[in-house]
DNA sequence: TAACTTTACGAAGATCGTAACAATA
DNA sequence: TATTGTTACGATCTTCGTAAAGTTA
């Protein structure tokens, strides 16, 4: 599983939208709906309820969509804290 | 980056031999080795001391990779609880 | 029917394993 | 020189984007 993963669907949730979260991410919606399909299949349960209509699409987070959105944002927080830890020695270490 | 490059990182570190932890992890040396070299890459600086010899060989972390390697313990824990977890609703959800 | 998501499919990129090479006590 | 780690390179697999089809208020 990539990180991205993680990142984007914590992106998704707070854009509430597939089409202009992937435009935020720099990426085509078709790339994200499969993202978000290879992550229900990997966790075995869907994690949104998607409604589309003329106006507009909204979604709910399914309990496990919670879940894993919590996860999600723990994980991604990890990841930013290792990259600019790991920043900031080396840049002490030069000075 | 693909969540299993911090767990491989991890069980290295905790083998102490990169050939071991190749075996354990069902790679082979050189992707392991290349994962390592992906690693330093993308963080900016070298995260082991290897060194080498007829009796085998062993390595030091460097103080990036002390960071690095309490970081990826983290992540790979909030991975698990996150299947663990969302596994746990669905079991529940069908009793 | 408008706005959006999903599926199909070809192309580009990533990553593995095998084999050969390099390094060091 | 024995025991590792590293490089080179071809093959496989993954995942993206484009285009077409499907869905629903």
């Amino acid at each position: 599983m990539d990180t991205s993963y993680y990142h984007n669907f914590v992106t998704l949730v707070n854009t509430g939208n597939m089409t202009r979260a992937a435009n935020r991410l720099h990426l085509t919606q078709p790339a994200l709906s499969k993202q978000l399909r290879y992550l229900e299949a990997e966790f075995g349960t869907p994690l949104l309820h998607i409604r589309r209509g003329q106006r507009g699409s909204s979604f709910q987070l399914t309990e496990a969509g919670h879940i894993f959105y919590e996860k999600a944002k723990q994980l991604c927080a990890i990841e930013i804290a290792a990259y600019s830890d790991i920043e900031g020695l080396v840049h002490n270490a030069i000075i």
